[in-house]
DNA sequence: AATTTTTATTACCGTTTTATGACCGCTGAC
DNA sequence: GTCAGCGGTCATAAAACGGTAATAAAAATT
């Protein structure tokens, strides 16, 4: 299958141009020319790359960035007018792998396209928007768990905890990894909080929660969130 | 660990710039004037991120990107005073993740190291490093060690040990190579840690933990991994 | 402004793990 | 033979770890 691109930019130029040049290179494109318009694209149609420009008529482009980043690690490439170097940094940090500033050249778009790609390729589970595990299901960009079909009321914190954990179904992840992606690297060390609220996820989501089928402890180490495929 | 950052630059200023700023970011960090020198120290040392000039006394900055993705997948960050797209595109192209044109504001570049810690931190989840020793199988990434299809229960301690003890399957390792790898170099005398935790393991994975199969003494030496059946 | 919800933080407890010492047996040197 | 040194085994106290409930602080709602 092609990969598929999600272009998020207003100004119907870039739109053309990018739809042209990306089609040509056969790759499946989206184009959405507001950002509310590209999270709803990207939750429908999971994109491998997003190609994002920062401004935008409806919403800040980082707040787009940042939205897309709570269930999605496709590879985010902003593009933005915007030379200054405070915008980068921004752009990076609220989970953009690229910056890229207008007007650049077609050849270095497709090159850094490539290599996103190549990221994407890596990261398996990104393709999957919605997670099941026996009676759990999560649904990444809607933001909504059910567990036997009845939906379960999980704060923000809790949801980007077992978002993290899902999304990375059937592997360990540890400590530092889960405390620098839910909270920031400031608190990668306290695993008490880790504690807290994977209890609290096992309180809501499983069965039993003393003997947990789903959120387990790799003791030591960090958790793992099993999918019992 | 703190993460490992190669520099292969060679001129002088960037090199103490680069080396200054980076450490005082908690990074370790490693420098090679040359490319070759660059190449023998990812070897050795290989480190989580690559910041790579592309302008060396002895080697082509090209090439040296290609050579270290002969085997190593670590994020290549390419530094160059040339902004020109054709070497944009092909430095990409060869193998590299991402591309800054000198000079380039510190603050961009530290965002950009983040961006590549991110990737170095998702593929190491993802690759499978399977080691397999007769009815002994080790997942690295996985944390999971199974004997004849089922699964054996170590704890922290063992599993790094075991780890390392596997990753150099077949050689021999000295008792302070095993100790400062796994308890760290203030340990470096305690002997009798291994003594005590080999024949754990031993008890837990060999058939007949008194006669060794994988887990071989070195009298007077250290320990060996055998893989050989 | 008052109330509720969520988040951060602490204290405590049971369990597991780790560090560590005592003891034992083998092997080679004298 | 015996003794020293090395490695293996067993037992155990201390420490670390993970789970839980409670509470304080902050944020969101009303």
């Amino acid at each position: 299958m092609q990969p598929h691109i999600l272009v998020i930019d207003d100004e119907p130029q870039i739109q053309r141009a990018l739809r042209t040049i990306l089609t040509a290179r056969q790759f499946r494109v989206s184009v959405a020319s507001r950002g509310n318009e590209g999270l709803t694209l990207a939750a429908a149609q999971p994109p491998d790359v997003i190609i994002l420009d920062l401004s935008l008529p409806d919403m800040d482009g980082f707040a787009v960035c940042e939205q897309l980043r709570q269930w999605t690690q496709a590879p985010i490439i902003v593009l933005s007018v915007r030379d200054s170097e405070r915008d980068k940094v921004l752009a990076l940090d609220k989970g953009a792998d690229d910056y890229l500033t207008k007007p650049f050249g077609i050849e270095e778009l497709l090159a850094r396209v490539r290599v996103a790609l190549k990221h994407s390729a890596q990261a398996l589970g990104t393709s999957h928007t919605i997670i099941n595990a026996g009676p759990i299901t999560i649904d990444l960009p809607g933001h909504i768990v059910t567990r036997e079909g009845v939906e379960v009321k999980l704060t923000a914190t809790e949801f980007k905890l077992l978002a993290y954990l899902a999304a990375n179904a059937d592997r360990v992840l540890t400590h530092q990894a889960i405390l620098t992606h839910v909270w920031g690297s400031a608190d990668a060390d306290h695993t008490e909080y880790l504690r807290v609220y994977v209890g609290q996820l096992r309180k809501k989501l499983e069965d039993n929660p003393d003997q947990p089928k789903y959120l387990l402890t790799e003791p030591g180490v960090g958790y793992r969130f099993l999918t019992n495929d």
